[in-house]
DNA sequence: CAAAACTGTAACAATAAATATTACATTTAC
DNA sequence: GTAAATGTAATATTTATTGTTACAGTTTTG
């Protein structure tokens, strides 16, 4: 199972540049996603830790960006959301005896992190706004 | 929660190939990872099918590779392993009405097979002898 | 042929992670 | 003060991964 928080963050941002001058409520977002209010409040407090948007409280609140898409990239996007990504590793507990079971998981997470270098300069070069472009 | 498979994978033909002329059985594979044989033969049933071991069965049986470390990249084990790395979707039904909603998933679709021929780039240059050089 | 030591695989159980829900305190507009 | 929001904790549900059990089939050896 793969954690949809970038995919959830992605659509919430994807709705919020489209409506730059809005708060919308949380209802309002996980309406057009078909998910629960409170993932997406979730999703909102990361991303107001990272001053991407910011909320209103009380009647007529609601979230609006704090930049232009322009200026968001899935980078940053991937960045708040996941950590890295990898592709697991040969158990917590290899046997330390042999010496495939010793080293493996270093090597491992050697290339898990070239890995997420190279996704990161991709994502880089794709801001929101282009990503968006044909909605 | 990621799949172990390549993990997995990595660390069985790792040992293979540490051993080239011998059959190894799955208790043994299974014992330098601490995991069950069990998963280590689905694993194995998986290699032969893209034909990179062969196995014996009956007693003195176990597993040996078909070809040498040099000739295995790290991307034919991501291919047989993984079919995708992908972060997540918008949710399998997200709303029609919503323009946003309505498209989404096929933006990141594409953004993923995007992902996904860039990894396979970088693993294609790393084979499994590079890979386990100094264990 | 019988015993031992394997593979192969299906069915099921256990664990862990992601997602959803409920509940309620707090804030703000009117 | 009421309605409509956010914020967040606690908990339940669902789903995916991983592990286990069980047993049929294969091969070697005596």
């Amino acid at each position: 199972m793969i954690s949809g928080k970038f995919a959830i963050t992605v659509h919430i941002l994807s709705l919020l540049s489209k409506h730059p001058e809005d708060f919308l409520s949380s209802e309002y977002l996980a309406g057009s996603m078909n998910i629960n209010p409170v993932l997406v409040r979730k999703e909102i407090a990361n991303l107001k830790k990272h001053s991407i948007v910011e909320s209103r409280e009380g009647k007529y609140g609601g979230t609006r960006l704090l930049k232009p898409a322009k200026e968001i990239t899935l980078k940053d996007i991937f960045c708040m959301t996941f950590e890295t990504v990898h592709l697991g590793y040969a158990k917590n507990d290899p046997n330390p005896a042999c010496p495939v079971g010793k080293n493996i998981n270093q090597n491992l997470e050697t290339l898990y992190t070239d890995i997420n270098k190279n996704i990161s300069g991709q994502l880089e070069k794709i801001s929101l706004l282009e990503f968006t472009k044909d909605f």
